[in-house]
DNA sequence: CATGAATGAGGGTTCATTCAT
DNA sequence: GATGAATGAACCCTCATTCAT
């Protein structure tokens, strides 16, 4: 076995090799023959795993999904205070951002290069936000319930300016390749919850 | 000639192609082949105004971002007061999003698809929207210094803010297909200046 | 065990797999991991009952052969008059067309697409044929043995003959898709034998 | 440019090529690499001049039906008699025979590995043979026209016969490597028109 | 005896670019 | 200045076969 590749099972192999690739160059620019010959596979044994380039990629995004989330959620409940969780979303994404050298979003990327709306691909990224919207809005009920303070507006008004503050901190952290966009949405949402 | 193809000059009529080919359809997925058939041009002839593909690239960002910015100016200077003319961002690209059936911002799309930093995309799409955030922090000056509310946040900061609302709009509003997510903005943002 | 497979023996199946795909759809254009799929049965349990993909063609048409020709028999048995069981030739493919689709004869279809004239495959359609041949020729004899008519051509001529004309009515029948041939051929042998 | 191949036009020694490979080896087993390796011309040229496979295959068929038929008019034409004209039809085929080794019709070749009915190959090979079959009629017709004999069977019906003799000829020569089956052939019609 | 994973070679097709005219 | 033919590299995918279990 070629000793440059890890020797994790190869249908392992090419789904990781795939997430970095994808990520980092993007699903068009990211050949099959690149993704095999990284990953230390033969053309057959990937479409044996993957019946097309298009299946890898779902299930990299469903995998992609479930990695974030975990890790999201690692960082979140690491904090106690209702008003900390929810900052630490923002903490949690600059800290992304430095590690990915401020590639930006796995899933606003993917969709950048699948217009069609009804793809599967499509699917899993709405699919993604959508648990995103939701977990955001569950810190705020939280932090209503637990934090005696006026409410200005409603609880889902809250969140989902919150979400929107969130997804353009990340596409203008990428953009930009700066941290600033991160901080100001922070420094906006805590205004917002003091 | 094609009777099917527009009269205008080649380079012209190659620009325009690609504005409306790569916007719908992304830069990798639009094949120079194409890109000349529906032109109506050779290829040579392509070459001859073209270097290259990524040079036609940096020709349509930097058209588009001219045609945008003229398009959302008309549209903020219809109107006469401040706070109107910063709504009037957000009304600006509800508008632009059912007309190109929710396909989002040109230039976010195209950096998903350039993770490269120092290309001259890259450059052509910081470019543009480092003068959309001076813009959007030129309307709250202008705001400011004719409204006389007290100021809660720094100048620089409440534009940040807006700008990220901005654009984070854009981008889940592409994602979900709706406008929920640029309404829910103009009323974080109606809120913030009223 | 899939439910849409039959339960007969694995071998078998592939057998039977085979004749339906292999007739249908050639044999270049029937691939393995169709076969297989199709069949019930893993890739590696085909590969011990035919060595190869070839030896799987040569049982197919040995198979087809002894099918082919039971039917034969039994449809010109099923006639006592020498002219009848003549006639019935044309009868039987006439039936044999319509069934299959006007795919034509298995053996002729498959020399087409084995040029080289020495392969197990191309010796399995010639003896397949000679027999064929053969039984035309011995229902010529007992035709002449019992029907007393001046004979105007020898015995083996008029046997090539009508051969010849059973082939071509096969091969125009397919090519048409269309009963004329068939039936234009058996009129003529009708007069011949009259 | 490679000394080993013709130094014709690209567009003529692809066609020339796929002429000679189509035809020895059949359509499947014709890939697009050894075509273009023999024709020696790189791979998106050949691309540039048949926009697919089947394209080039269809060009095949009808290139192939002039080249054929006028080899066939000239043979025919260089007799006077009617009856030396049909039976010409048989010298022509036991001639090409030979010539090919023993490779049977091309068209019916190909029929064999199409077995779509709708498909533009098939119509190829429908036309070429219905062209066949109505030349082989006016020999007939003038045949009859001017040989004062009582006709047995209508213009038509003989017409079919000698069509489906012709045919059946050529493939069973094919199966068997051999001329007899020509030559009975053409025995039988003398007969029928002697 | 049966299996599913793995393979190298090749399938047909398209890529962005260059060249001779 | 404009053209269409030609190119090598790469595209995604499938082939018949083998091997370890």
């Amino acid at each position: 076995m070629n000793e440059l590749v890890s020797h994790s099972e190869p249908k392992a192999r090419i789904l990781e090799t795939a997430s970095r690739l994808f990520y980092e160059q993007g699903y068009q620019a990211t050949g099959i023959n690149q993704l095999i010959a990284e990953a230390g596979v033969a053309k057959a044994s990937f479409y044996q795993h993957f019946p097309s380039k298009e299946d890898l990629c779902v299930a990299y995004l469903h995998n992609r999904h479930h990695d974030w989330f975990s890790r999201l959620r690692k960082e979140v409940e690491s904090h106690t205070q209702p008003q900390q969780r929810l900052l630490s979303l923002f903490t949690f994404i600059e800290s992304r951002m430095q590690i990915t050298n401020f590639r930006g979003c796995a899933f606003l990327n993917m969709a950048s290069e699948f217009p069609a709306p009804d793809s599967r691909i499509r699917q899993e990224i709405v699919d993604h936000k959508t648990v995103l919207r939701e977990y955001i809005r569950k810190l705020i009920e939280s932090y209503r319930s637990e934090v005696d303070k006026p409410a200005l507006v409603e609880t889902s008004a809250l969140a989902d300016t919150i979400y929107i503050l969130f997804e353009g901190a990340i596409v203008e952290s990428q953009n930009y390749r700066a941290l600033w966009p991160i901080q100001a949405a922070r420094e906006t949402v805590k205004r917002m919850i003091q």
